[in-house]
DNA sequence: CGCATGTCGAGAGTATCACTATCGATAGTG
DNA sequence: CACTATCGATAGTGATACTCTCGACATGCG
């Protein structure tokens, strides 16, 4: 198809699809001439989760090239896929204290889980605490277990997801944990504000009606 | 203090904060004559707040004014302060479709919830539905419900924390839940990470070293 | 064959955000 | 009494994410 007709398609300006190839964040489509190029539904589905990404997911365009490159790579390792989006984020370069990693670091344990010195989410949820801290809410803090124990239900649910696309080959498991973290992340904080109003309800004001 | 004290103590450039000032996030200090004006220690902990919903939750700053204003008006009722941020984000206008809006209040039903039509994490939470499922991947939406006894584990916290403060008068308890749940979901999302990463090794790398 | 319309990439222009810099007047400080 | 800090107002900056314009040229309808 040509590009009009992609822009259509996708909802994207023709103008932005270009920017999009230009900046390395959608392949070039097929030139078949001195101006014409042709895309077909790779580039649809491509577009469709950049927008996602970007939209939903508030990754900046420069964090989803990123994040897409690494799912992109073949040799690039899952693990590594998911801490890129955080990375990416404009985050200002404020590294946790020792002592909030290490009170994370410490919930892990407890919680019975492997993980790594230098996992993006270790040095994001540290650097929460320090503000929970430095706020003077030392009592937000106790929330850390119970969130950890969400955590661990989500995250099966999430490598379950993985799992059972493992054989569909590589490509589409990359997919998954890119769709599946980043916009994961947003349909988990809806349903948590679901789930607070509902907690809310119940213990506030039992006996209302819906 | 002097605006050049709190700049200082805040990490926050006196410009920056005659800025806020002017925007509304910022209460204005005390002016003491011509070219002089007090600041206190309720500025200092206001604009670390402020700092931290920008930086940490990622609000912008309108947003964060926004929501603010809504922890700052006595007569508001806490359930609408975690929309406000939510419906600040600078969200495209895409409304859900029923059919994700149907599938994700039917999740909340069978999770026992009390949710009213209107709540914004049932809309951001379709509106990722949506997403999935334009991106071909419907196998995604079905994490949607252990995401949601996910959600309920971290609401149960959330609210725990938020009537032990209930006593401590309605600033505080508004200032916890506005910091609780836009901090509070960057935090969910670090655990997720770290979850996620214990999660794939213990699966696909049983009996490695940690 | 003529010609309206579509397309090309390059580059300039635009809108928004979140500051940052500059200004002259003047107040406090040693 | 020199000097630094401060005031609010306003202009400027840099980053991000597009959007517009350009002239060359291809395509397809009549």
């Amino acid at each position: 198809m040509r590009i009009a007709e992609l822009a259509e398609r996708s909802g994207v300006s023709a103008a932005s699809i270009k920017w999009y190839v230009s900046e390395g964040l959608l392949p070039a489509g097929e030139r078949t001439g001195y101006n014409q190029t042709d895309y077909d539904d790779d580039h649809l589905a491509r577009l469709r989760l950049i927008r996602s990404l970007v939209e939903v997911g508030g990754l900046s365009v420069a964090a989803a090239k990123d994040v897409l490159s690494a799912a992109d790579d073949p040799d690039h390792p899952f693990g590594n896929t998911l801490g890129i989006a955080q990375a990416s984020l404009p985050r200002v370069a404020v590294p946790p204290s020792q002592e909030s990693l290490r009170r994370v670091a410490d919930v892990a344990r407890r919680q019975g889980w492997t993980v790594h010195d230098g996992n993006p989410g270790l040095v994001a949820a540290a650097v929460v605490l320090d503000r929970y801290l430095a706020l003077g809410r030392d009592d937000l803090a106790a929330v850390l277990p119970a969130y950890a124990r969400a955590a661990e239900v989500v995250a099966e649910a999430d490598i379950d997801t993985i799992s059972k696309k493992l054989d569909a080959g590589p490509a589409t498991a990359a997919q998954t944990v890119v769709v599946g973290t980043v916009l994961g992340d947003a349909l988990l904080a809806g349903l948590r504000r679901m789930a607070q109003e509902s907690e809310s309800v119940r213990r506030f004001h039992p006996g209302s009606p819906s």
